[in-house]
DNA sequence: TAGGTACCTTACTTTTTTGTCTGTACTTGT
DNA sequence: ACAAGTACAGACAAAAAAGTAAGGTACCTA
């Protein structure tokens, strides 16, 4: 096992929940799972093509151990995993709402020059997913 | 400015308060500020001991840059520079408690092996930082 | 003149995180 | 036979974040 990670400070309880949620992508992969649950690998795979595989199977193995997310294989001929959220996992979700808010919002105030025209390209390229 | 910053893929807001709380000192700077305001560099610097200059500095400037924090210099003979939280900031703060709460009913649940023991140590040493 | 305080800045090194690429085991389709 | 699909594993490299150590200003005290 590789984990080493960043060890971040706790004081007030931040520090877990940053140490779980706090890769590039785990917090779009438990909103995604969320969504579309139960979830396949290969189905993730193709909601986020910008993953690299390495990184999507090692966010899921740690959200795993984590206990945030539940892992179901099925021995059938071609491979089938499935990938759904703990009841934990839907409360850090949930905890999360607040935070996602704020940075909406806080994209809004800011985010005009410098986001507007690579916002627009992406939106007008993939159709935006979310908001 | 090195700003380079590791991209968050933004979906939902996360992306842009992660970039914006994902340092690993921010969160605490930010509730440490929150809770003694206005606050000076070197209170801030006796209080986290840990941190180092270059990177609380450097956290400030960014939390600066991006509008949670406000930073006021005093042109004194003993330079005095007091940082204080903005409005926006102190609704980060706000938006970040749940997550907060996620995270120590997480440690309670998990970090009883580990935790425990360095934990303990600590607690006996400093006397906690909070709960 | 040396040392101290407060608030940084800069150069450099280490650690951590992320990405790229190649390979596995097995089956189905052509 | 060979490509394609599924769900990974592992070596290696690049990038980003964090840390270390030294210096710098401006003034004050001993």
């Amino acid at each position: 096992m590789e984990k080493k990670q960043r060890k971040l400070p706790d004081s007030c309880g931040l520090g877990p929940a940053l140490a779980v949620i706090g890769g590039k992508w785990k917090a779009l992969l438990l909103w995604q799972i969320h969504q579309a649950q139960p979830c396949r690998f290969g189905e993730l795979k193709r909601l986020q093509p910008e993953i690299s595989e390495k990184m999507l199977i090692q966010h899921l193995r740690e959200m795993e151990a984590d206990g945030i997310i539940h892992r179901e294989v099925f021995h059938q001929v071609p491979p089938r995993v499935e990938y759904s959220v703990t009841p934990e996992g839907a409360e850090l979700d949930l905890a999360l709402a607040p935070l996602a808010e704020w940075g909406k919002e806080h994209q809004e105030r800011t985010g005009r020059a410098k986001a507007g025209a690579a916002r627009a390209a992406r939106t007008a390229a993939e159709g935006a997913t979310l908001g």
